[in-house]
DNA sequence: GCACATATTGAACGTCGTTCAAAATACTGC
DNA sequence: GCAGTATTTTGAACGACGTTCAATATGTGC
């Protein structure tokens, strides 16, 4: 299939490296045959990119399984970095891509992504529970965006321009201060 | 000069309208001259963002004024955001820019970097006194990958796919409740 | 064997980064 | 002013890219 060759290339060198010419040779095909699977190559990288991060959500989904509630939260995040360094070209893709100005990802590319921040707020409710029920939510989501964030910067090589700790270190710093600390006094506050 | 034209071209079609013949045609020149300028299309786009780097550090430098040592790090969050947002395309060739594999980032790019952790670990030392020296860098350096990652997601439309609270506010929850939850009890914990 | 639908092809178009000999320009000593 | 040298700029060329499409091959029902 078309989307395993680009899955090897993609893992192999990444976004740079995923051409229509690339993967219609890998498979023996011309280029122009990808083009009746797929509308265009950035329909296909978004296709691969769905199934980047279903596997993602399962990784996380196998994590959230842990029995002792309290150790959900640190088990959460070494699953995240786990998996970040298992496939870190696949995952820089899954975020690198992004589509040309007037289009938008497909709902089901929402639908995945909603999924695996849900899966978090629900592993993580018996340790977050006095944060009250949207703010929880709320949590969870800048929590995602600062893994995200050390991810994004330790893969790019510039976190190891500015600092010597372990990106996963960074991680289980972030979410276990955040878990420990509550939530904040006043919910709308803090705005500009 | 090239740079302003690959800025202002960078501004309003971020990383993929920027290509050597755009630049070229936009200061009447033939494409051939920008070779005899950078050695590449790729050490344009460094040098460019690394005026964009300057750019944010003076931004911040700015936040980090305030007089009034408790609303420093809001003050902080706040001027990283309205950078964002005034030049979400520029800041995104800042971050989405990879160099081809063997190549890496020059010295001043790191200096650059290390000079904005630096002012931020100064800025907030006064509210981070509970943290010891080195923990209290490590600090800085996850909260400054949470904003990014949170504003990376903004930025490409992904966080909107789930959330509709404002990047901003995700950042303040995050760098606020950091603060106020003081460091880790054991330094070497957390490590699987 | 024939008609029809489907899959695949390969050439073509315009654009990309990059190179390089040739042409244009600027600068020197006189 | 001029000859000669150094520098800048050019424009054509190369290979690779995404994408399109008429032509061809392949398969299916009869």
């Amino acid at each position: 299939m078309a989307l395993d060759a680009a899955r090897a290339i993609g893992a192999a060198e990444g976004l740079r490296g995923l051409t229509v010419r690339r993967v219609a040779e890998r498979i023996g095909y011309a280029p122009g045959t990808l083009y009746n699977l797929f509308d265009n190559l950035d329909a296909l990288i978004v296709t691969m990119n769905g199934e980047t991060l279903e596997r993602l959500r399962a990784a996380l989904a196998m994590a959230a399984a842990t029995d002792d509630d309290a150790a959900r939260p640190s088990a959460l995040v070494d699953a995240y970095f786990d998996f970040v360094e298992s496939e870190p070209q696949l995952w820089s893709v899954l975020f690198e891509h992004r589509l040309p100005e007037g289009t938008s990802l497909p709902d089901w590319y929402r639908d995945g992504l909603a999924g695996l921040v849900d899966g978090a707020v629900a592993a993580l409710a018996p340790v977050m529970k006095a944060w009250p029920e949207p703010s929880r939510r709320e949590a969870v989501v800048a929590m995602w965006g600062a893994l995200h964030g050390i991810s994004t910067l330790a893969v790019s090589g510039k976190l190891g321009l500015i600092s010597t700790n372990p990106p996963r270190r960074l991680g289980h710093l972030i979410v276990e201060r955040m878990i420990a600390a509550g939530p904040m006094v006043d919910l709308s506050s803090g705005e500009s």
